[in-house]
DNA sequence: ATTCCACCTG
DNA sequence: CAGGTGGAAT
């Protein structure tokens, strides 16, 4: 076969060293703000009672009512410092991860046990008199309210709608809902909160601190005050546990099936799991209404990802099942019910990371032959996975994290939001990779500018460049190799004529090239890089033929040669779910 | 002084 | 494939 003289249709691009603008400006910060997500204390439990008259009536009951409440804050407050604490050492890992970065992906950070069971407090005594009983119907009530809001929670839009309402007295459940405030539940709902706390009316938090320490004054009132004060609290208890198990029972009726499916699936991941078909309605509906929450910690912007226009706005009906499963365990506060937090917790960091290993697949799959496609599949499978929430243009793991953060619970929340702040700063996984490698294909030097195109959905910063960069430099580096491997070969096969030198489909070097960028075969190689690498491999071939290779640097005429041959990268790689499509078709 | 890159190594 | 390094270009 008489090779054509290899004149390429070049629409070469000069390579440019494009500064990395760095992000780091815009990622720093959000680093931080992780460390600020919880700023707020615990006790700020706004109060509705100066609102409520029904407890003015008495200046004695409102005092007792606020050591009562007082009380119940503390039983809040107690758990404080898990979360917040975490979310703190979380970020701060995450700033220093970030300090300390060129570290290869660290693993995320497995989900640690969050529940603390509360004091589990038996009550049985109910012998009140009728005022108290009716303090405590209008408590149920509240609670009542209490469970309509939580419900509103797993939903960004109306959480949004709930903090915007959340000024004392103007809020209809202002006050209300912290009364029936469980310990467990408060701390995955307190940032949601803050703001209202924030309002907290001087007045009232001169109250709260007048009242810091209950058991002293407890100890000083009459007894029949004490009695009531006891027989209040125990109310309380009970009144709260009713509603709360209400909730969950009515959450339990329908229980979130995919959650086990992703249990299954997860444990499977490599082999099977494939997205149910409830995570495929979550992209129409819930997950568009998530990333909001996440963006903020994810990172400042996505980006030049216009995300938060249509995140902002929609309400939407809120199923029963998107009450975090999780609140079983304060609730029932059984070991049972923790270790399925624990498990919920782990898929949530399996999935969010990009794979059962925890780690991005790597070497092995690597390594194997060529013939292994089910393992590069594997390598691809989380990515992919990942694609059924990507909207075009979004950015796809904060979406992931969302979903997670509805099937999960309420209280990682904040743990979910750093899950994905640390995922976006991590930034590339394999599907990354994958895409890469068939942008090799069209471009051996792409430019840092070139590749924050192409990866819509990663958000770049210095070390997620330099990464990538380094990508295309072992891409390069493997590429070559095989070159002058080849145009050795070629030589010792006594071949004279460079243009005999062509690199065909069925070449041995053909293989090696495809194995390596496009392992599975999924991508259809373009003739381009074809030629390229005919190319590349007649100007092995010319310079280790006429010795140039005893110089140290000869390799660098052709390097410079080659850098521009890069040709246009096709836009159906900007989108950031492209690859997906491979394996569609 | 930085940035980029090839090269080497694990 | 990532980390580290040295050289070269800017």
């Amino acid at each position: 076969m008489e090779p054509n003289p290899i004149l390429l249709s070049t629409q070469s691009q000069a390579y440019s060293h494009l500064a990395e603008c760095g992000m780091e400006s815009e990622r720093s910060p959000s680093s931080q703000e992780l460390g600020r997500a919880s700023p707020l204390p615990w006790g700020q439990v706004p109060s509705s009672s100066l609102a409520d008259p029904g407890w003015l009536w008495d200046e004695h009951i409102q005092a007792k009512r606020a050591r009562v409440e007082t009380i119940i804050r503390g039983i809040c407050l107690s758990p404080r410092p898990l979360m917040p604490g975490n979310a703190r050492a979380r970020g701060s890992t995450c700033y220093l991860e970030k300090a300390s970065e060129r570290k290869r992906k660290q693993r995320l950070p497995v989900q640690q046990v969050l529940l603390q069971p509360g004091p589990a407090r038996n009550q049985s005594n109910r012998k009140g008199g009728p005022r108290v009983r009716e303090q405590l119907h209008q408590l149920k009530q509240q609670l009542r309210c209490l469970q309509e809001h939580i419900l509103q929670a797993a939903v960004p839009g109306a959480t949004t709608q709930a903090l915007g309402c959340s000024e004392p007295g103007k809020d209809p459940l202002s006050g209300k809902q912290r009364r029936g405030c469980r310990p467990q539940l408060w701390v995955v709902n307190s940032d949601h909160y803050q703001s209202s706390c924030k309002d907290l009316s001087g007045a009232e938090e001169h109250r709260v601190s007048e009242v810091q320490h209950p058991s002293e004054e407890l100890r000083s009132l009459p007894s029949g005050a004490q009695t009531l004060l006891e027989i209040l609290k125990k109310e309380l208890t009970r009144a709260v546990s009713q509603a709360v198990d209400s909730v969950l029972q009515k959450v339990l009726v329908d229980p979130p099936s995919h959650l086990t499916q992703q249990g299954r699936s997860f444990q499977g991941l490599e082999g099977s799991g494939e997205p149910s078909p409830e995570e495929a309605t979550y992209k129409d509906t819930h997950v568009l209404a998530f990333p909001r929450r996440v963006q903020p910690q994810g990172g400042v912007s996505l980006g030049n990802l216009p995300l938060a226009k249509p995140l902002e706005s929609p309400r939407y009906s809120v199923s029963p099942r998107t009450i975090p499963r999780s609140l079983r365990g304060p609730i029932a506060n059984c070991p049972l019910t923790v270790h399925s937090h624990i498990q919920e917790n782990q898929i949530l960091s399996q999935l969010l990371s990009y794979g059962p290993s925890g780690h991005r697949s790597s070497g092995p799959s690597q390594d194997l032959p060529p013939q292994q496609h089910p393992s590069s599949e594997s390598a691809l499978r989380p990515w992919v996975l990942s694609q059924p929430f990507t909207m075009a243009g979004l950015e796809s793991r904060p979406l992931l994290a969302s979903v997670k953060m509805e099937q999960g619970s309420l209280q990682p929340v904040s743990d979910v939001l750093a899950f994905s702040s640390v995922h976006i700063q991590e930034g590339l996984n394999p599907g990354h990779l994958k895409k890469a490698k068939l942008m090799f294909f069209f471009a051996r030097y792409p430019s840092s500018n070139l590749l924050k195109a192409y990866f819509p959905d990663v958000q770049f910063n210095r070390c997620i460049t330099s990464q990538m960069i380094k990508w295309f430099s072992n891409f390069r580096e493997f590429y070559y190799i095989q070159m002058e491997k080849s145009a050795r070969q070629a030589i010792s096969d006594g071949i004279t004529n460079p243009k005999m030198l062509v690199v065909l489909r069925d070449s041995e070097l053909f293989r090696a090239l495809n194995t390596h960028y496009n392992k599975g075969s999924d991508f259809e190689v373009p003739d381009c890089f074809l030629e390229i690498a005919s190319l590349t491999l007649q100007e092995f071939f010319r310079a280790v033929s006429a010795g140039k290779d005893s110089d140290p640097s000869w390799k660098k005429p052709i390097y410079k040669i080659i850098s521009k041959l890069d040709s246009d990268i096709p836009e159906i790689f900007k989108s950031s779910s492209y690859p997906q499509e491979l394996f569609q078709g």
